[in-house]
DNA sequence: ATGAAAAACCGCTTCTATGTCGGTTTTTAA
DNA sequence: TTAAAAACCGACATAGAAGCGGTTTTTCAT
């Protein structure tokens, strides 16, 4: 008699390496069909015609592309830009560690921002200081 | 003849549920054995012993916790903190999402900041103004 | 209209990480 | 010395993703 698993819901937008890939590729060129977004795929790793479909299926269910026909196929398009996604995908993992100090948050933002580049903290700065003049124009 | 899939490496950081309620209670409560951290669990989701160790030997292999003989059994603790995971898993996020833009991964970070709290940007610029002085006399 | 080609559709297998646990061996402390 | 507690070992379960062959449907050119 086994426990049955809770259907697990950590970061409940990860993505497959090839749905990610679909993804990359529509973002590159919108509208393709399930054969053209093959062959954008790097040789090594090329799939079956019928594995690109699985995946598109997969990602149209999931919402994350849509699709209309156009002359005997499918033409598929992302629905979310790349860094809604990423957003997405940030909000899952704070969500998932998440101790209710913003602190901790905000100050994994500045390390992450400080070890990519010297000049990340300033621009950080300057998306800030944007940010706020949106807000404030919001309120009036 | 199935393509055998080379072992897929999105976020290589990721946890199970059972994983990260022990990563809970060990920044909760260090140097607790199977059996304590067991208890610790939330009773609608109590695992076996044998459960428990199953997953705290796999926390151990990854390196998320260490652990020393006290008594007869095994005391665990978390060999990084929630604020460094929650940095780890972060910094995968944006590996696997980064376009070259720095602007796409700052503009996240403020947008999430934004949701979160109307202060959070206020704070977000004092924390960068730490991290800027923290740098500086690195560099003397 | 019609038939070949292309794509969709269907159902199944494989793979991997995690969760799950029973049974056996080892360790410890009384 | 021995009973109990824990470690250790070897399974099986599950879910999401990747993968693909075979069949049906659609389309377009003739």
């Amino acid at each position: 008699m086994i426990k049955r698993r809770s259907s697990s819901n950590v970061l409940p937008n990860t993505l497959g390496e090839l749905e990610l890939g679909v993804l990359e590729a529509l973002w590159n060129a919108p509208h393709l069909d399930a054969k053209a977004i093959c062959d954008a795929m790097p040789r090594f790793r090329k799939p079956n015609l019928s594995t690109m479909q699985s995946t598109l299926e997969r990602l149209y269910r999931k919402g994350l592309v849509d699709r209309n026909k156009q002359g005997h196929a499918y033409h598929y398009f992302a629905t979310i830009s790349r860094a809604n996604l990423l957003g997405r995908m940030m909000g899952d993992v704070i969500h998932l560690l998440h101790d209710g100090r913003l602190e901790t948050i905000l100050s994994s933002f500045v390390n992450v921002a400080a070890d990519m580049d010297e000049t990340s903290l300033t621009e950080l700065e300057a998306l800030i200081a944007t940010k706020k003049l949106e807000l404030e124009r919001r309120d009036d």
